[in-house]
DNA sequence: GTGATCCCATAGGCGACGCCTATCGCTGCT
DNA sequence: AGCAGCGATAGGCGTCGCCTATGGGATCAC
């Protein structure tokens, strides 16, 4: 059965005429015959009464034109739905970022795309940089704003793109007394001051400690645990000093004390499944993002990383 | 678009393996490759991302999957559907009969027909011979018991087949003399006895009054028009007689006067549209009516008709 | 009744397309 | 480094669908 053959069906019984079915399909009276006459022998039963009163559909002929009409009809909707999504006027595109990233950027950046594109619908997944590059690699996701390290284990199946290194920074809260002189401060003047760390997963726990073990000295925690937003609101209450993203610390309206050079500073990008490559909704995103990036001026403590278009891993 | 790509998509989107698609669907790995190709250009959209992990759809892809596997489903039904109607597992057939005749052997035939094979419907039209054969004609009816004659300008299109002839008789009531002697009578001896007489269409109308006027008389007219019921009803009342053929006035329960050589009679056939000719289930219908008559031992008044099996009109 | 016309079926040639085998390019594993 | 797995590519081959030309049956007009 082939679907030529359902539409010379559909054209015949509606024509109930053969000559005038093939000059309607712009194919030579045979060809039309021989079609009908090849589906009839498939399926072992006449479909049309070849009459000189014009062509009749048999009780076959009758059960299988609804379906032929519904499936030619089908195949064109499905056509024309794939249609839409490569026109981008719909479909979906499913980004990761990890919390910190969702609730900046991210946030005008998804607003911005939904106003572009309204037909898609993006689908945002707020979670830790492994457990995104994880999902990446499954093809649950489309694309993620992460932050290195990626998982050493997945960065070969997963592309990253560099966009953005911010520096990290101390930030203090009412009542506290800031770490260092005017705004700047060493590892050093870390110790003994009491610590607020985000729950393990996050990197920034482990920047945090790394920089005081590399300063000689074990942090003294005074919170231990919880997402960014409580380490904000603790610090804020003056249970401690945290080390937080400068835009985090500056949109939250802590106190901030930058760290000596080399200070810390973590590194924001894109990623994507390098073998699936972005898909073209994907793509849009990007661009959107790209544009939300360079518009936004370089302060001191973030600074753009100049896209090389060779998309490093 | 083709069938075989719908088929070919949606093997590859259950295994996520061309290869593994290829042996299931018994086709070289590289048709699979190809056909995916050209239905991936045709829809100018990927539908599958090939990964080394395993292959994934695409948006594109995850759209058409849904609508090929209806349209695939949809075929199947239809080929099982035309295949239980070629094997009159289902049906129709639309048979058409006079009312004398619906009322007489059509019932029973129905009847077993109906038991034979229970999956078609048959359907009924009761009309006169003439609307019958129009109906035929306009593939309205699949099949119909007429009685001869048949309207001159149908006989071309029409296929009849004879099956048997009928005598008319003469029916009268109680307390009503029959005519003639002895249950014989002769046409003359209906003058001046009132007659009923079923309305125009009916050809019992015109077999007596053609009677009387050949016997050299007007028929005196007890009551005229109404269907053969509304005549037999008459009659049984006592309001004349009435010409009806021998099995409806037997069924009546009538008395009975036979008229003399030569008796009139009337032919009952089969009939059918002949360049569309017999259904498979009308041919059942055929063989089953065919059988009733057969079985039914030959009356003095009734004579079946051997078929010479070339279907005359 | 004879030619004209209509309409679907058949015959034969031709080009396109799908399937095949063989092979390549790439990646991941041992 | 060599091998195995997987999909893409290349080239040959057979089939199939489309074409033109023609057949055959029926209808219509004169």
């Amino acid at each position: 059965m082939q679907l030529t053959q359902l539409r010379y069906v559909l054209e015949v019984a509606e024509t109930r005429h053969f000559t005038r079915a093939a000059r309607n399909l712009h194919v030579a009276q045979p060809s039309l015959s021989q079609q009908i006459r090849s589906l009839e022998r498939e399926l072992g039963a006449a479909l049309f009464v070849r009459a000189r009163g014009g062509v009749t559909l048999t009780e076959a002929g009758a059960a299988l034109l609804p379906v032929a009409r519904r499936v030619l009809a089908d195949l064109d909707g499905a056509r024309r739905e794939v249609q839409e999504i490569t026109q981008l006027r719909r479909g979906r595109v499913r980004v990761g970022g990890t919390p910190s990233l969702c609730q900046g950027v991210l946030a005008e950046v998804l607003r911005a795309f939904a106003q572009r594109w309204p037909g898609i619908e993006p689908c945002l997944a707020e979670s830790g940089t492994s457990d995104l590059a994880e999902r990446l690699r499954l093809g649950e996701l489309d694309v993620a704003l992460l932050i290195l390290p990626l998982p050493s284990a997945l960065s070969a199946a997963i592309a990253f793109e560099p966009l953005v290194r911010e520096e990290l920074v101390i930030v203090s809260g009412t009542g506290q007394l800031p770490p260092g002189e005017r705004g700047v401060c060493t590892p050093a003047d870390l110790h003994e001051r009491p610590l607020v760390l985000p729950r393990h997963g996050y990197a920034l726990r482990e920047h945090a400690t790394g920089l005081c073990r590399q300063a000689g000295f074990e942090p003294k925690i005074a919170v231990d645990g919880g997402e960014l937003d409580a380490v904000i609101a603790l610090v804020r209450c003056g249970a401690g000093l945290a080390l937080l993203p400068a835009i985090a610390a500056r949109r939250a309206g802590l106190t901030i004390t930058r760290l000596t050079e080399p200070a810390p500073q973590r590194t924001i990008g894109l990623a994507w499944r390098r073998d699936a490559g972005l898909s073209r909704a994907a793509q849009e995103f990007r661009a959107i993002l790209l544009e939300h990036i360079d518009q936004a001026p370089a302060t001191d403590v973030t600074h753009r990383i100049a896209a090389p278009d060779g998309h490093s891993s």
